[in-house]
DNA sequence: CTACATCCTCAAGTGGACTTGAGGTCAAGG
DNA sequence: CCTTGACCTCAAGTCCACTTGAGGATGTAG
């Protein structure tokens, strides 16, 4: 398959395909004409990609965690970052309800000047 | 007052009070020699920025913010972007709550491939 | 007088995930 | 034969909020 398909139907550009080449989630093999050639399976890890993406990896991380070869080395690398992950993201959580407390209470608040409001 | 004071009691760089200057946030007046000279009110401000940047505000978003001068154009414009602040917070939240939960479900996961994994 | 802290400007670097542009190759259809 | 579209590489640009570095000026204490 090559890149284009390989994109429309991942719903990727073809410049993302390669870029993702380059960092070093994919390793798609070349015909003699230089030109990348795809086979199927491309698009699990595509989607793997996409499925660690949305659980918050960095794709430096992701690449790490695809490029593992032993079994049980994946759970045993993924566990403390995923672990990790999780703090991150329940404190993120966090600073974004405050956040939006903020922004509430703002609405509610008839300053005609900012550095005068009773947020402060 | 000079810059090294300012950034000492607002705890921020000097190199980043001269950053906001660059870009329009504040606008310190200068001695004869070239050197910026703060008032007080600097730190309202300043304490401002803080509080919008804790919104959720870009510091563009708050330079058109503090740039307003008329009275009563602060609400008239605070106001539609504040609510779209609400509405994209919200959404990160349940961006980051949908992250979590697939975190946890990951931890849960006993796959020793990701390409394996439960989660597809 | 000299050392040292503090200040100045301008330019470039950082991270993350891509995107965009320039310039060139290759195969198929009309 | 020529155009068109898909492909290639390599370099640089994008966004955001800063940070870092080079190179130089100024002010103050001892």
């Amino acid at each position: 398959m090559r890149i284009g398909e390989v994109a429309k139907r991942a719903k990727l550009t073809v410049a993302t395909l390669r870029y993702y080449e380059e960092i070093g989630l994919i390793a798609p093999p070349r015909r003699v004409n230089g030109r990348r050639s795809y086979n199927e399976g491309v698009f699990e890890v595509l989607a793997t990609i996409r499925l660690a993406q949305r659980a918050g990896f960095t794709l430096k991380e992701i690449r790490s965690l695809l490029n593992t070869d032993a079994a049980g080395a994946l759970s045993a690398r993924w566990r403390p970052i995923a672990e990790r992950k999780v703090r991150e993201v329940k404190e993120t959580i966090r600073e974004y309800q405050a956040r939006l407390t903020l922004l509430e209470q703002g609405l509610d608040c008839a300053c005609t000047d900012l550095t005068d409001c009773v947020l402060h």
